[in-house]
DNA sequence: CGCGTTCTTGACTGCTTTCAAAGATGGTGG
DNA sequence: CCACCATCTTTGAAAGCAGTCAAGAACGCG
């Protein structure tokens, strides 16, 4: 699994108690030493798929529940004129393909953005002994839910302007959580088309309003690397609050 | 229940097995009779909610799950400036306030569009007698997922026209699914300006688009009744394709 | 070093918003 | 039964944000 992170998205070997993914994951719930295994047991299997490829399709059957360890993943829909929209991305330490019903269909087409690295996820079944495992998921799905919200109120409502900042707030708070943002800086593999796809704007306008940004000292990205420079006024523009979906203890 | 229902959504007086919510319930999977006598007894202890109350407020501490027999609700999310951005409608039949993990956090504003009724989701537990219930409200969490994703790529995509001809077809199936619509009928309780809100437009736009829809003969909004004159059409303007989260059994 | 992808730029079009004010509608109380 | 008020719908003109089309520059991979 370290070897393959570090083959994909270029980083810097690290120890192997920070691999992003499972750091991640062990945020969302406490997570006991037996689940943490099982975790490692899995990422051990992990298969690596290559760029562009489909994960699941809309409308076919679900795959079984996959933990992303390395690599960014998006969610899309296609329309009939060859438009598409893309509805969200998944980054490491994220579960995809849960489903709780009989005889699920996918309900979007999962496509790998980079390279990635994926493993099945470890079955919680009724075992107490993974309660911690259960409370992940059900934590990862309330985020997922949150994330979707999120992203209809940011079309729905806010300028080109807005949306990339509060896109770029978020995407830099879920990186951080598992260890791959640093100091507002992090590996980002999304061309302005894919940027422009995922916030409904043409390539052409994510381009312009990328470049203002970047003349007002706000933001740069460039080489494959986005540089937050100035978070707090960034923050400011969207208000941007932290996503937040279960309650701190007393 | 029923009695609720006439004087709230003034519909005429129908047979007990008609009542919206239940058939929708029960279309989403099989149930036993044991089942439809817990949710009719849940039925029976329902609470009746002005419209424009909230229901459950964004951060807030999440209600118990909780099935809205009666009315139209809609989930919201507010801007700092006044904007606000509807991300989607509860319909008769729909299950709100499913969480899984502790402690929590409702994570969206839920309000009244019209006067509502509501009762407490009937709990399947782990009992196996209940495994009806407990795959109607995965799948209709399922459900609602695929709403959300569609939504987002409504806004993204969609130019005014198509958001609205998109977005008042997947209200008749979801009406449909409950029996509250017929021949392309319904009665619609949102004003203009929360069709904008929820549709990413000014009220004034969705004004001169439906008057465009009128005189084109596509549909016929008024008195609190949307009639969809010509659903083939409106279907292969956007491509519409019914919901689905299920495979079909062999 | 060469080619394909991605980024950048310019001019022009057009959908949608904004602002303001005038009608229509429906429910309520006199 | 009608007047009245709040809410909702309709209309017009003007401005602006974002899209479209096209072409050139830069980048990165093999």
């Amino acid at each position: 699994v370290r070897d393959a992170r570090c083959a994909i998205m270029n980083t810097k070997l690290a120890p192997i108690d920070t691999s992003p993914a499972l750091m991640r994951i062990a945020a969302l719930a406490p997570l006991s030493s037996e689940e943490l295994r099982a975790l490692d047991g899995a990422a051990a299997t992990a298969r690596t798929v290559p760029s562009h490829r489909e994960i699941t399709q809309e409308g076919a059957p679900n795959v079984r529940p996959t933990i992303l360890l390395a690599g960014w993943v998006y969610r899309v829909r296609f329309f009939s004129d060859g438009r598409r929209q893309i509805l969200g991305f998944a980054l490491p330490g994220d579960v995809i393909g849960v489903a709780h019903q009989q005889r699920a269909l996918a309900n979007n087409t999962i496509v790998t953005l980079t390279p990635s690295s994926l493993c099945q996820a470890p079955d919680p079944g009724i075992d107490p002994d993974r309660s911690g495992l259960r409370e992940a998921y059900a934590v990862n799905a309330a985020v997922e839910q949150l994330l979707s919200y999120r992203h209809i109120a940011r079309l729905g409502r806010f300028g080109a302007y807005e949306r990339i900042v509060d896109w770029l707030l978020e995407i830099h708070e879920r990186l951080a959580a598992a260890g791959l943002a640093h100091n507002g800086t992090f590996a980002f593999p999304a061309t302005q088309e894919v940027v422009g796809d995922a916030l409904g704007l043409t390539s052409v306008h994510v381009n312009r309003t990328l470049q203002l940004m970047r003349r007002e000292g706000l933001l740069n990205i460039s080489g494959g690397v986005a540089r937050l420079l100035d978070l707090p006024r960034m923050a400011s523009v969207v208000r941007y609050s932290p996503l937040q979906v279960t309650a701190d203890p007393e």
